[in-house]
DNA sequence: CCAGACTGTTCAAGCGTTTTAGCAAAATTC
DNA sequence: GAATTTTGCTAAAACGCTTGAACAGTCTGG
């Protein structure tokens, strides 16, 4: 039973290169003519058209000579009469070389395939030419529309030839409110619920080690903590806010001004500078939640799931952004011009923040 | 001059949405109309063939019309009378998700692109039928052929349909040999070369911690460091082979073990347990590299890079197996059907291992 | 038993290209 | 100056499918 059927005939064949017998791809031609009708009858029962007043005998007659056949409708021909293809299109300045950004794909991938449609991508790393070629070439697919999206969230130009599809951007959004479609993370909302879950747990002095970075995550984040912090009742005090280059070694150096505060958790601007921290941190002989309590941003599974302890952060909404960008271009979200979209960023407690700890 | 001209006299227009404003779009006919000559001649100046004998002032003419009308070939059409796109599918059973593994999407999307390709990606997440869909959707488009791949190395079947393709596997094999061309890392080498990271900084007495989960990773990466033992003379030990889940925790689990074990330096089978290892040899107060030499696998950038110290590993090459599975797949590389090409996995040396150290 | 309403199916035009064969005019040859 | 070649361009078929109009039959109701 190993699959044999397939190759009806083919006694002791030599091996046959890979590539399957199908000189000519079956039309609906030739299924029509096995089932003796016209193609016009195949079409109709393929499309269960529903005006369509099919026999049964007849829709049966041409299932069978679909199977038997193994006909494959031509989407290309399809395409050609309906003007639009089933694409969308999808142009990133670099999602597929940043680990957790490769989520945008996935969920405008899952979305886009729900609504029947399949994903055409283009990574463009930032080439203007590249770029340009990418959207042409989509265009010329005929695509539904194109999704123009971006690493990390950033303000964009648009492209002039973009303007051609229907588009919208996804986790970028244009400097010009109402120029176009947006969908973007809630960074002030995720700001916020980052420092309170460190308010919960009792923390009243919590220092934040923001990015150097400019970025509207920069300034996002720094909100939503102040935010949190009013609603806590509690004064923003500019000197618990650090600021350090957003990786791993800007956490790690930052360290010592942060031992200065006199804090009992800290809200880092990313999982990176987190999992620096922690180096530092325990350097100093200090331990986590115990001394002190941590809270990170973008949920970067690799790193905050994993470290010890796992750390508490927000994620940033990837698979999300991706998916309602589709649906925003399909019109099956509403999508107002004036401003992006936000997308909320939600809190993902893990072990770097004790359950109740008052400092 | 903010991008006006396109959209030539709107002069108070109310917010036109969007979508500009393309009713109809050019055809070929238009512009031939326009430039005064048939649509062959349009078709033949577009594609510059080299028979084709056009009067320079003819070729202008239309070249003009051209850029006037905002001329866009209609690549469905195009596809319909060639027969086959500028397509090359890449079903994933799950590339997206992972982050490093999206480099295969970069690899290929780049070397298709080089060859006027273009990639149309499905992530299945392993669902077998959306597997078959996403075949049956690329076949339908008519792509030039399949690349089928997973996320992390290992055997694969073959799903039917997929055969009716042209296609090539991508960091998966088919078991019976001689049934798939396919291109995969090469472990052994990769783990050889993390064994003389060691080798060549002195070390003798050297760990291996192994993975628990059968792939052919797990049996490559132990060959390679047996190989690489012989060719320093030093005899294999199986003492020395530790194993563990591939994760943080699997790392820092095997903490213990490991010490009694009185080695200078220890190989992991990846990043991730080399990252958990570090915690858990930092909390025995040993350093590294002065007390303990560690090398990983896999060169997950966001990890390796930035641990205190930064990990020497060896890279796995995500990258270049997209891409060579499109060379492979467009015939530009040989594609041997016997076997998998396997292809190199270079070693990143960082600090976690001295320069020179003889135990 | 006939007008009208269905039912089941086909005709044929059209979607936007490519491409081969062929035609008229111009240039070249002898 | 006729014969031949070359040049520049076009007609039209083909690619595989969809779809509205049209056409025979078969029913129905009066």
């Amino acid at each position: 039973m190993i699959s044999q059927e397939k190759n009806p005939g083919n006694a002791a064949a030599p091996v046959v290169h890979a590539r399957a017998g199908r000189a000519h791809p079956v039309t609906l031609r030739e299924v029509a003519e096995l089932a003796g009708v016209s193609t016009a009858t195949v079409s109709l029962v393929i499309n269960k058209k529903k005006n369509a007043r099919i026999a049964d005998e007849t829709r049966q007659r041409v299932t069978e000579a679909i199977a038997q056949l193994g006909y494959r409708p031509n989407a290309m021909a399809k395409t050609l009469v309906s003007g639009t293809s089933k694409f969308i299109g999808l142009v990133a300045d670099g999602v597929a070389t940043t680990p957790f950004a490769g989520q945008i794909i996935h969920g405008a991938q899952d979305e886009a395939w729900k609504h029947g449609y399949a994903l055409l991508i283009a990574n463009t790393e930032g080439n203007q030419d590249l770029e340009k070629d990418a959207i042409a070439m989509m265009l010329e697919y005929k695509v539904r529309g194109i999704l123009y999206s971006t690493w990390f969230h950033r303000p964009t130009g648009i492209p002039d030839t973009l303007r051609e599809a229907d588009f919208v951007l996804v986790n970028c959004f244009s400097p010009d409110a109402g120029a176009a479609r947006a969908v973007v993370p809630d960074e002030a909302q995720g700001g916020q619920s980052a420092t309170q879950i460190l308010l919960r747990s009792g923390h009243r002095r919590i220092a934040f080690i923001n990015t150097t970075t400019p970025a509207p995550a920069k300034d996002g984040r720094l909100q939503g903590y102040k935010d949190a912090l009013e609603d806590a009742g509690i004064p923003f005090d500019p000197d618990l806010v650090l600021e350090a280059y957003p990786d791993q070694e800007g956490g790690y150096g930052a360290t010592d001004d942060l031992l200065q505060l006199g804090v009992s958790a800290v809200y880092c601007y990313n999982d990176r500078m987190a999992m620096g921290l922690y180096d530092g941190l325990r350097e100093n002989g200090l331990s986590i939640p115990e001394d002190i309590a941590v809270v990170g941003f973008d949920n970067q599974e690799v790193i905050a799931a994993h470290l010890r302890p796992p750390l508490s952060t927000v994620s940033l909404p990837h698979y999300e952004l991706g998916a309602a960008g589709v649906r925003m271009l399909l019109g099956l979200d509403a999508a107002p011009l004036e401003s992006a979209v936000k997308i909320a960023c939600p809190a993902v407690e893990r072990d770097s923040v004790a359950a109740h700890s008052p400092a």
